[in-house]
DNA sequence: TTGAGAATTACTCGATCTGAGAACAACTTA
DNA sequence: TAAGTTGTTCTCAGATCGAGTAATTCTCAA
């Protein structure tokens, strides 16, 4: 039997269903604090539980392509703003009672986006919004979501030790104090303001400098910041140092 | 609607058919060189070329015994040397094409093994074997299993760096220079003896001395060497540093 | 039996990096 | 104008790293 004698013999309803779906774990940081997009699901199973944005695959795109597309639709988000945001895959939940409907393993993906926008109504009147990450309704979220926001938390922190990818929760161009915000919030310990600048500039093409200042000093004084942008580094070397790193490993 | 008549009236099978598969990326270390499990596929698609073990995930198992299976059928390993093996999540592969019979994600996990036994001829007389990493057929490999190969061993790589896993190639007992001989297979780079000895004693839990030594020096000279087992510690703190580390994230 | 070579382990030294603190200037609000 | 805050630079002690040296112990081969 040649290669295409056997595919057009072959029956895919012979297999078991079951279905993939991505999910997504988008963060942003509004007001120094961490949040998470969630959606309050309208429909069983789960419904009126918040839960991750995500759904099903569609039978022509990538996974990286579904979630993208997943996050435009529960942001509205689209164009040059949908392409600043950092997308990750994060990793795969197929235990096989994690969705009552039927086997339903989900591709699970980590966003990093700048302060966007209230998320609009769905068509399925779903409320959606932003909430922050510390006093997550950890016991009411649907499915298995709790433990992929845990991964998805614990991901983030590593990622921002070896990986420029701080400045995705910022705007194009953004001062030396903002990034060790956006470190601050996500690692949750206040750093050294002196020593971080030290280390920002001395990794290679962590950042580089546009030239420009900020108008105004900060809001409650100090001199005016110097404006960076993100640079060419993909990883940041030597990396970061997270303090008091926990002994946890995924 | 309540939650349980929703579950009674939905139809699986009103979905696109997709299937998910685990695949394996099993290491080990033979005589110096990175060896990579592979089976030569028997059947179409692909028929005579090589390939990661894997297989369908059954309705009842989850992802990381799905994996297991697959490596405890292919190597024929069971009981404890199974359990010694370390297997952890890789990734997820699901462009819509990567093979032409149906929709298929594949969820690949990366294991590493200590020395194992050549694998035994499948039941559908498929060959297996370990095969050296370096001089891989790249261009004989099915589906994408290449790049799953190319990123399983990039993370093979980095988590040396964090993690203690470098004893995983190793028997319960071994000494500081078969630790520093996994390193050098694993990143391709000489190490300095003596520095990497004072790294391996000063991390804290990576290794505990079992009062023993060798019975006999090296091969070609040498003094007897002390044994050491696993520590306890999960992650290394203060992490190794990979040499002349790549401009590359996934 | 002996000598050459190799490997384990320990030690030294200079360069670099880190954490902690201080200093100064520029800016805010009151 | 005064008081307080912040961006940026500098200093300094301790830790770590890369590279080299050395003592010792063993294997192999002459």
């Amino acid at each position: 039997m040649n290669e295409q004698d056997f595919l057009a013999g072959y029956d895919p309803s012979a297999y078991p269903a079951t279905a993939i779906t991505v999910d997504v774990v988008a963060l942003t940081i509004r007001e120094g604090a961490l949040h998470l997009l969630l959606i309050r699901r309208g429909q069983p199973p789960y419904q009126g539980h918040w839960a991750l944005p995500g759904g099903f695959v569609q039978p022509d795109e990538d996974l990286a392509t579904g979630a993208r597309r997943e996050l435009a639709e529960e942001t509205g988000l689209g164009g040059d703003r949908l392409r600043r945001v950092h997308l990750e895959q994060l990793a795969s939940y197929g235990a096989p009672d994690r969705d009552p409907r039927m086997r339903i393993v989900s591709v699970a993906h980590l966003a990093f986006a700048p302060d966007l926008p209230d998320p609009v109504a769905d068509s399925d009147a779903d409320e959606a919004g932003w909430l922050p990450v510390t006093a997550l309704p950890s016991r009411q979220l649907a499915f298995d979501h709790a433990r992929i926001v845990d991964d998805g938390l614990e991901r983030a922190r590593s990622k921002l030790e070896y990986t420029p990818l701080a400045t995705r929760f910022l705007g194009p161009e953004f001062t030396i104090a903002e990034l060790r915000g956006v470190y601050e919030t996500v690692w949750g310990h206040p750093l050294h303001a002196g020593n971080f600048h030290r280390k920002v500039l001395s990794v290679p093409g962590f950042v580089e400098s546009t030239g420009g200042s900020t108008e105004r000093g900060g809001a409650r004084g100090g001199p005016r910041a110097r404006l960076y942008r993100s640079g060419d580094a993909r990883l940041l070397h030597p990396a970061l140092l997270r303090p008091a790193r926990e002994e946890t490993v995924r």
